[in-house]
DNA sequence: CTGTTAGCGCATTCAT
DNA sequence: ATGAATGCGCTAACAG
């Protein structure tokens, strides 16, 4: 039926050894032999078996990608700048979404190590002691993506979500702005909730500027819960003249919100996110916004992921990538 | 090092038969043994080789998926259904993307059926003979996603391209449009690109009107290019009084390029699209559209392979599923 | 440069 | 209900 190494050597005359060093470039084969095994390869039609290389070699040249959800743009962009490195180093990718829950978080990372992935790239919400515990019964690296645990056992890449905020808040602040609210994600999520929270609350505090508890309402991350705070912030007095958003899709609930009200954006209140994903340049008034580089954030960690995979001496475990204040017209001084 | 099946047996007591059958759910074990080989399986922290499983099997409960661009949301959008359903029937996804480029598609189908994958979801530009070529030399089932071939020589799950341009047409039409100017896709690519096309002339010219060919210009899908493409129809006269964009994206940038130019939408001009992503309705005015099932034609695209590596017989193994009309404020009666 | 020999960890007959 | 034996297709020493 299926034809093995086995095949292709009688075929060409040679022993499986031979068929195995030509299959896998190993330079120790006449030229002459090369080619008649090639020959035969072609002639049969004979495919390696990864799987059984795989048992073989323990190696699978697979890694497991565990991702909060693929149809999120941000992340899948993360996911695009992992395949492209894994695929350059011929690795391919298992992916699994586990939407930052913890049961099925644990449960894809036992499935991924019972494939025998020969490495791990977490990207979820919190990583909690069981997180941890999971990751330790691996034999393979393991790297937190756009994650990190508290206690930096693992290597990591991500950006410094709570300067990132920071730096948006300085942004408005710096135009005069100081009436500014904050449409803030979930405070228990470390990365988009709370520590974008922080660097909103650092930079005003920094001011010399209180927070004031009605201008800090949590979204859903999403364009119509942007709305909804947007609308509460309205109605409040004094109204804010400035909106700082967690991400570009509730800023640009925020913005149509406003214009709904008949105001202006940014004349009569700015608006400002974090993210900066395509769909920032894709409204009206143009996002601007503190961009994460998502796509690198995914290459770099694959990147890091393959020296450790090959026992190559890293000198930094814990990545953090620049972000980029991006001005746009969403956002204009007092 | 690792602890094998061998050491699970030593520790219970038992043949490695059994604790195979224990680890394989078999019933054929008596309820003491079975506690007997669990306590040991977890004393050693055993975990079950899923790559010498797939050695004995000849099955490795993994799929290929071979897809354009996991950043593009359309694609990401299908990505999430099949992955939802593969889950579900306990498969994991190993996910490759080949930008619609096809040698690069060619080389992931052989990459994944080296690994043995059970099955493959190929979602691509044109299926072409040597396509057809490579998915001939899979032992496993081949499903196309959101792709047909000509020949319709394997299963596939999709839309009607064409219709569904036709009746979002039909709709301008209906409004009274006549002057329906098109911001279509490349047309070497079939589905997006000349079937929708087609749906447009099909539309046009069963109403009784001629396709101008100046209201007819290709973009590259992107925002940036619907407000080039849009650029150009403005400056046109008689205007278009009616815009069809082959894609949101496109079909927001005309969106913006015509409020630049101080008109409105819909009541100077109306634009309509296909895709209905989740930017459709973060736009002002919002974006009417016909629908595409993305999530859909990924989850059942996986559903039907999942029938065809367990051989279950399929009644229709070319599966159209039905688009719908979202009528939404870019659009209004002449 | 090439062949021989062992496993890799497991599922799967076939006995019992 | 359980065990012994075999082989899945390949890589990796080791010999020569």
């Amino acid at each position: 039926m299926t034809v093995t190494i086995y095949d292709v050597a009688r075929e060409a005359g040679v022993s499986m050894a031979t068929v195995s060093r030509v299959v896998n470039n190993n330079p120790n084969v006449k030229p002459q032999t090369r080619k008649k095994v090639f020959e035969a390869i072609e002639r049969l039609g004979y495919r390696p078996n990864a799987v059984a290389r795989g048992l073989a070699s323990k190696k699978t040249t697979t890694v497991g990608v565990v991702i909060p959800d693929i149809s999120n743009s941000i992340f899948a962009e993360v996911a695009r700048g992992i395949e492209d490195i894994a695929n350059m180093y011929h690795y391919n990718i298992i992916l699994c979404n586990a939407d930052k829950k913890k049961e099925k978080e644990i449960r894809v990372v036992n499935t991924l190590l019972e494939k025998q992935v020969d490495g791990l790239l977490f990207m979820g919400g919190t990583v909690t002691a069981e997180h941890i515990q999971a990751f330790k019964t691996a034999s393979v690296p393991v790297v937190l993506c756009a994650t990190t645990d508290d206690q930096e056992q693992f290597p990591s890449v991500d950006i410094d979500h709570e300067r990132a905020a920071f730096d948006a808040v300085q942004a408005l602040l710096d135009m005069g702005h100081q009436e500014i609210a904050m449409i803030c994600g979930n405070l228990n999520d470390p990365s988009n909730g709370l520590a974008r929270y922080q660097g909103y609350k650092g930079a005003m505090e920094n001011a010399g500027l209180s927070v004031k508890e009605q201008y800090v309402r949590a979204g859903n991350y999403r364009y119509e819960s942007g709305m909804e705070v947007m609308e509460h912030f309205i109605g409040l007095s004094p109204r804010p003249t400035a909106v700082f958003a967690a991400t570009d899709e509730m800023a640009i609930g925020a913005i149509h919100k406003i214009q709904d009200h008949g105001l202006k954006v940014p004349e009569d209140i700015a608006v400002m996110s974090v993210d900066n994903t395509r769909m920032a340049s894709m409204v009206r008034p143009q996002l601007a916004a503190v961009a994460q580089p998502m796509y690198d954030i995914g290459a770099v960690s694959m990147r890091l992921l393959t020296k450790l995979m090959k026992n190559e001496s890293v000198e930094n475990m814990k990545v953090i990538l620049p972000h980029e204040l991006v001005m746009r017209n969403s956002v204009s001084a007092k």
